[in-house]
DNA sequence: GGCGTGATCGAAAGCGTTTTCGGGACGACG
DNA sequence: CGTCGTCCCGAAAACGCTTTCGATCACGCC
């Protein structure tokens, strides 16, 4: 390994020297600048970054706490395409990414706070993580610069993002009314993620807002996923009325209603509406096409991450909770009914 | 910070004992040993991750290169699944991940080779990196211990691995063969990507070993993506005589063809049948429920895992390439003809 | 009592950097 | 010619840890 002496005993200069080249200090001559930086490219040298982050005491690193239970199921394409875009801004500044792994040896540093102080990591991007997850408290507590998505973390350095979740259920109301629609149902979850909740609200607020009547037989819970939307359709089928659409806090569980409602000898997007939440991909490959509400995942990557370099770089910048705009997307899923 | 010293003041030792403890060194006394230890604990200390590895020279973390192109597309499901079992195993041992930014700043170190001995990760694990990406000689000359997917890397400390593309296409063949076709098309891709020649490969073979007449009209090539999917199921559409069954080198482009199919008012699985490669998420969601060779996910990750471990820990452990076996499963896109 | 032995501990060097601070050289200025 | 300011540069300490190697001590044995 080439160091940082290797190049001064080349250069004829000390290591102090070209440790200020190679930092752009200014105190260094035109000459010995340009000498040293050509042997620096000679020797092909890396600074260590182990070596370096010991004295600065930075990494240049965000740890990643990422947690994509098979309870999450479907959600991760999406947690997947949040980070992608969030690292892509973070690169920009010099950040790499370092995902901590989900299993452990028994010896290692365990829980959030641990881990993050052990790797030294300047900053925290927190996805899939649940509210009730142990260490989470301690975590907020520890002053890391922390940004979450979907999970609503309070503390001086702790930020979180999530879209619209409230409007974006109102949305999807909106529009089934608009469509004609008057008995309309929904499934949220069981988790009372915070996502759940926000959705199950806008629901609630939109039913009221329009003057629709609500009625519990039409409302089932499930836990995002496919099989549970099949099974919390076929409940709601045993009402003895039905909804003329059905509004899902998730597009798996649009998708798994579809197929309930087909084993009923019900056509999804005629007989019963669909609309789903999130905009998978899925979403437009199934058929019906999948009315949705759809999550902005590139911008809540952007701006999240653009949050966490704020929050590291800035110390007093007080936290902030941040809300991303949704777009219904409308497809074949909704069929127009009366009028 | 607290430091080994603030433990060593606390318990009346040097700095020395109390690494040995935290190491677990024999030449310490009981009473030592747990006083040590209690006062550790309570003061929540924290190893340093970094001034660690800068003495030993292992910052115990994998770096990982993934890029997941828009052309790469729809296969980073895939890909993510890959990992995240990837990650299971090489956390036991104590691993995290490192995950390069593809943006870096200007000033930032460029090229695998240099980012990684920036970084010091103990191996790296490639995926979805294309063959001729630049900076890949000069990186397999480094010596650091490495594990592709899907790229053929050949190196002192260089192992790679991949479904059995070969086997998978030849499966796909036979089974549509003996489902009674005779007539069977090829899309496959135009990158030259490994698993896409082999998959080119594994067809002709199998095409040639059932004694099926060959037509280069049935054949046409697509970039792994659904819309080149589509474009390519019109091609062969073009030809006087039509093939019964197409092959696609991915799920996506099988799903396009359906599209195209449509347009021209074939109905997949009836008119014509379709087998894909992957077994992706929404290959059993549209409709026909797509036939196709399922990768095994899991297996790679994992292997993958276990033999960069090997690699790591075994300096002269010469590499290896390693096949991982697929199956197909069977679905509702291939018709039963003749017979 | 001398000596070897095994158990326990600590001094010190070293890992590769950054950063402070002081010092030398040199020109300008009174 | 003395003094002062600028410009460059390097010595040294520090970051938090590991690891080698020698020192010390108690003990048992001849």
């Amino acid at each position: 390994m080439t160091t940082i002496y290797d190049i001064a005993r080349r250069a004829g200069v000390s290591a102090t020297t070209v440790s200020k080249v190679l930092n752009g200090y200014p105190d260094v001559s035109q000459k010995t600048r340009e000498k040293v930086q050509r042997i620096t490219r000679e020797l092909g040298y890396q600074p260590n970054a182990a070596a370096r982050g010991l004295v600065t005491r930075r990494s240049m690193s965000i740890g990643v706490f990422f947690q994509d239970d098979a309870r999450m199921g479907f959600r991760h394409p999406f947690l997947h395409d949040i980070v992608a875009s969030f690292q892509d801004v973070v690169g920009e500044s010099g950040y790499d990414l370092l995902f901590f792994s989900r299993t452990t040896p028994p010896s290692a540093p365990q829980g959030f706070e641990a881990r993050a102080r052990h790797r030294g990591v300047d900053g925290l991007f927190l996805l899939g993580i649940p509210r009730t997850s142990a260490g989470l408290p301690s975590l907020v507590r520890s002053r890391i610069p922390i940004v979450s998505v979907d999970l609503d973390l309070f503390g001086p350095r702790a930020s979180w993002l999530s879209s619209d979740n409230v409007g974006g259920a109102k949305l999807a109301v909106e529009y089934l009314a608009a469509m004609g629609h008057t008995k309309i149902g929904f499934v949220g979850d069981r988790y009372g993620t915070k996502p759940g909740q926000d959705r199950a609200l806008g629901y609630h607020m939109a039913m009221q807002e329009l003057g629709l009547t609500f009625r519990s037989e039409w409302v089932a819970e499930g836990d995002f996923m496919e099989e549970s939307g099949e099974e919390a359709m076929h409940r709601i089928l045993e009402a003895r009325e039905w909804p003329t659409a059905v509004f899902f806090a998730s597009d798996m569980m649009a998708i798994g209603a579809m197929k309930a409602l087909r084993q009923k000898g019900l056509e999804p997007g005629r007989d019963i509406s669909l609309v789903g939440f999130d905009d998978v991909v899925i979403a437009r490959l199934v058929t019906p096409a999948l009315t949705t509400i759809r999550q902005n995942t590139r911008a809540m990557g952007e701006e999240a991450a653009r949050e966490l370099l704020d929050l590291m770089h800035n110390p007093n910048r007080p936290p902030r909770v941040i809300t991303i705009p949704v777009e219904l997307v409308s497809r074949d899923s909704v069929a127009r009914i009366g009028g």
